[in-house]
DNA sequence: TAGTGGTCTAGACCACCGC
DNA sequence: CGGTGGTCTAGACCACTAG
């Protein structure tokens, strides 16, 4: 192994995942560690720190590390722009504005967001296609107070997705996937039939603790599937929680 | 602020969210915020390797750091236990398993898990109920070769998920989502009209390499919603909000 | 209260890579 | 070549908490 912490970190997680330490089990500590592989405490309290945040194990002060009960699973789902994934698919993408309009924000979008009631919101809805085909169906609220230049932008480029994800940086988003069946009004939008299935992602963000942008995305439920992959010990985005059932 | 690194990073962060340093903007050499802050290289060092790992920022030598390009987004959906989740919504949970057989591997599942043909699982069919009405239709697959001890158990204690997950660890995980029809059947199993939408989420886990489970997950689209809440740089838990049905 | 982890220092050597 | 980040050391003090 070419970094000692590294060959630290593997040997540990190899006893964790191999179930050699199951969940409970003593993490010898950091002076012993320091003893067994002949290195400074800085060294060892590395890779238990990043172990720990990584949820493998769970350290306390003056009781030591022990190695953590998995009670909950991750779903980490990558939510892809759509010009990129058309080309990776190798299909073209294009979009359509159906609707755009600047209104006071409504009662039921206000208590979603916890936006005061007479915010002006910029909606708009856009429909997203692959080789023609409808892909997607997006309804976004965007909040002018948070970012004022939309005001004018009419998306004759990028779709709104595409746009805010360049101009404004996020800090919170809430994800929200259900089932619905689809209406006559989405059937016609999709080229579906009326009561089909369609997976619905609302994704809601914020800057700083201000709401930016509301985007409900309805995918045909037989043409589009969500996709994640996961390591437990990978080093990802950390933060983060949500509740449902495995 | 208690800790100096912690300082240092909601310092950087706030700039970087707040759009004062876009994407492709210089972040200060690490010399360079030591004479800032007044501390050792150490300390600088943790801040922008830990932004690094989060995909803040990009890093390499010789060319310094700067603010990375906001890609993709991800949405983690931390996918908990049925008693779990049942407990914190002060609801009674129950299980019935409505099938249990061990037979060789069919070749549908052969060529979506990669194992070989004739390979013996354990396939269990698992109907999850909230305060007596049904929340969840589980199919799944457990590989004996990797889970021989599952070929005596009868689960009347815990469901699979739970048992498995207390027994096996896992090292990669994949999941799918996506939204389909009931058929009569599956209508019938979780009460609801032939036609109404379902959300399916399916689930394979593999440990180190070798194949351990496939779970093929079926909420009821009207009662079920996946919840995920998303920090990009957040280090702590982010508050979590139970999930429920409209 | 004693032992543990959390943080920080003031150095050091090395690998990499743009100039 | 030189400057940058990557890693590591051998200490140190402090905060927390189990016993």
């Amino acid at each position: 192994m070419k970094h000692l912490h590294q060959r630290i970190r593997d040997d540990i997680e190899s006893r964790i995942m191999s179930g050699q330490w199951p969940p409970g089990h003593r993490v010898p500590f950091e002076h012993q560690l320091m003893a067994e592989y002949g290195c400074s405490r800085m060294t060892v309290n590395k890779v238990l720190s990043t172990l720990a945040t990584n949820g493998l194990i769970t350290r306390r002060r003056r009781a030591g590390s022990v190695v953590a009960e998995p009670s909950t699973q991750r779903a980490v789902l990558e939510i892809q722009d759509f010009a990129l994934e058309a080309a990776r698919a190798g299909t073209v993408y294009r979009f359509q504005i159906l609707h755009r309009t600047i209104e006071p924000i409504d009662a039921a979008a206000a208590q979603r967001t916890g936006l005061p009631a007479g915010t002006r919101m910029l909606s708009v809805t856009t429909l997203h296609l692959m080789d023609g085909v409808p892909g997607a169906y997006e309804q976004r609220l965007i909040n002018l107070d948070t970012v004022p230049e939309a005001a004018t932008e009419h998306f004759a480029n990028d779709p709104p997705g595409t746009w805010l994800l360049r101009r404004v940086p996020w800090t919170d988003a809430e994800h929200v996937l259900r089932a619905v069946n689809a209406d006559a009004e989405l059937a016609r939008r999709l080229q579906m039939k009326t009561g089909a299935a369609c997976l619905v992602l609302e994704r809601r963000t914020w800057q700083a603790g201000a709401f930016v942008t509301e985007a409900r995305i309805t995918y045909p439920g037989d043409r589009h599937h969500l996709i994640g992959r996961f390591s437990p010990a990978a080093q990802g985005p950390a933060g983060g929680s949500a509740a449902v059932s495995p």
